[in-house]
RNA sequence: CGGGGCGUAGCUUAGCCCGGUAGAGCGCCUGCUUCGGGAGCAGGAGGUCGGAGGUUCGAAUCCUCUCGCCCCGACCA
């Protein structure tokens, strides 16, 4: 009776944890139709802090947002032959329209390079024009075969960022700008510690020169893909008579990229931080930071107490020590009826990050209770210099819950890996990252994909790259011309 | 599309084998007492048993068809 009060635990069965724990924190629910999913209040709160926090970092690096329409001509799919290749299984195609067929079908967009660089190409003429620097917040469409919330769904959201450059250079640095950006934003707000570095060809977006992405570790020591950047190269240009008169006369084929993020990171917060208990969220992405429960025995406390909860909250929302614009977030649950532990509970499940209690001996005390929701630590902290009290200790949580993370997959990362047969041990067992030498061959990377399932995640930045490079091939023993990130993935 | 499972109240489900006209827990509503880690009592609302057809005096239960969902495998941010 109790126990359909608690989650399944992540030990004996993340899956489950993890439907159930969405779920119930109210972040999403299924809807009527098979794979998509609607977001709630709570999930949507996130994903709009996410938005905005990108949006702001995007407009920083010189970006502009602007709407590119869901429908696209279905032969546009087609100029680009990879990226047909790559999407054209997953796309879903509208054929009817107005109570007619349609004399040329629609596709729903599952990404929007070709109507993009379609347009681009009207409006360039000469090198002056560019670059052209633009972002969609969008919904796109893939009909995956098997769908889990907020990893992979039909419908998702995103934004994808599309740019147009005079030289492959440019492109180029653009390209790992904005996976830079990503990595900023992953760490300093999901506080979700991530590994940069380039796809393999087998794993790269279809219709791209080189792909980059961030890979996180989730809980289950499976690697999450969170976003991705592409340099397309004049793949797409050439497809679509994206051209300019360079300098020099010259007609030339601009250079591409393309890069997104999408609502995936709420599932990938959610399999980073959370527990047994619920949702953990860092309190930059909380829709609400601080939930204050007052705690009362008669109607005469009652009052004082619930008086007492609302004051708090004005003073902690009227403070403007982060900025005038970045306020508290503070919510006060005063229900009747409602026994303060079931609230604790409650707003547990919910992944509030810090919870103050405060009652009559509170209120003697001149103090409120404090508890936070990353790890068990009780405090009461004094009404005086609340506002400054409350925010420093969101900030440590923040930084707290990105160092757990990180100590995280530090524990369940294995290097020096130069046997096959110790990487099959690793992948059936506890899985993890596996830092080890490959060949560069497609064939040996399929191979392991094969028997273990285990695909490269990345071939990393040099920053993560061991102290040794390792010198051979783990899978056929020849020597390495890389060193690659192995792991199971979503 | 293959293999496995399941559709009974908002949720979890009992009943089905052996037909007799639907029961529980949680949640919800009202009232009183409670309130520092998931409250108690009393009263109450809520179900064409996924759908269609058949067998039968009678179907949640038996038969046929159908729709949908979940899990496993083949595709993927």
């Amino acid at each position: 009776m109790a126990d359909d009060k608690k989650l399944p635990t992540r030990a004996e069965d993340f899956s489950a944890w993890y439907n159930e724990l969405v779920l119930r924190a109210q972040l999403a629910d299924y809807s009527p139709v098979k794979g998509s999913m609607v977001i709630r209040p709570n999930g949507y709160g996130i994903w709009e802090r996410m938005q905005r926090a990108l949006d702001d970092m995007f407009k920083a690096t010189g970006h502009e947002n602007a709407y590119f329409p869901l429908f696209i001509p279905e032969s546009f799919l087609k100029k680009e032959a990879s990226h047909v290749e790559g999407f054209a299984p997953e796309v879903a195609v509208v054929t009817h329209g107005g109570g007619k067929k349609l004399e040329e079908p629609l596709i729903v967009r599952p990404t929007s390079e070709t109507i993009i660089y379609h347009m681009f190409a009207k409006w360039t003429q000469s090198y002056r024009d560019l670059p052209i620097l633009i972002n969609q917040w969008a919904n796109v469409v893939r009909w995956e075969m098997r769908t889990r919330l907020f990893l992979r769904t039909l419908e998702f959201l995103w934004q994808e960022g599309h740019t147009a450059h005079a030289t492959h250079d440019e492109a180029e640095e653009e390209a790992r700008r904005m996976l830079g950006v990503y990595r900023e934003f992953m760490e300093g707000w999901i506080a979700m510690p991530v590994i940069t570095g380039q796809k393999t060809e087998s794993e790269k977006f279809a219709g791209a020169l080189r792909t980059y992405s961030c890979e996180a570790m989730m809980q289950d020591n499976k690697a999450l893909q969170a976003g991705t950047s592409h340099n397309l190269g004049q793949n797409f240009a050439k497809a679509f008579e994206l051209q300019f008169q360079a300098e020099s006369g010259e007609m030339a084929y601009a250079w591409n990229t393309s890069w997104g993020v999408s609502t995936r990171m709420v599932g990938g917060m959610v399999m980073t931080h959370s527990d047994d208990n619920g949702l953990v969220t860092p309190p930059k992405l909380a829709p609400i930071e601080v939930v204050i429960v007052p705690i009362w025995k008669s109607d005469e406390e009652r009052s004082r107490v619930v008086e007492a909860a609302h004051k708090v909250k004005t003073d902690l929302t009227a403070w403007t020590g982060r900025g005038a614009t970045d306020r508290l977030r503070v919510r006060v649950d005063d229900r009747e009826g409602v026994k303060p532990g079931a609230k604790y509970y409650e707003w547990e499940m919910r992944g509030v990050p810090l919870r103050l209690e405060i009652g009559p001996k509170d209120l003697e005390k001149g103090s409120v209770f404090s508890a936070r929701r990353d790890v068990k630590a009780k405090a009461a902290l004094p009404l005086e210099e609340l506002p400054e009290s409350v925010a420093r200790l969101l900030e440590t949580i923040q930084q707290d819950m990105f160092a757990a993370a990180k100590a995280r997959r530090e524990a369940n990362t294995h290097r020096n890996v130069t046997s096959y047969a110790q990487f099959k041990e690793i992948m059936e067992g506890p899985g993890g990252f596996v830092y080890a030498g490959w060949n560069g061959d497609a064939a040996s990377e399929a191979k392991v994909k094969e028997e273990t399932k285990a695909t490269i995640r990345v071939i990393p930045d040099e920053e993560f790259r061991s102290p040794e490079a390792p010198t051979t091939c783990l899978v056929t023993g020849e020597p390495a011309t890389h060193e690659v990130v192995w792991a199971k993935a979503y």
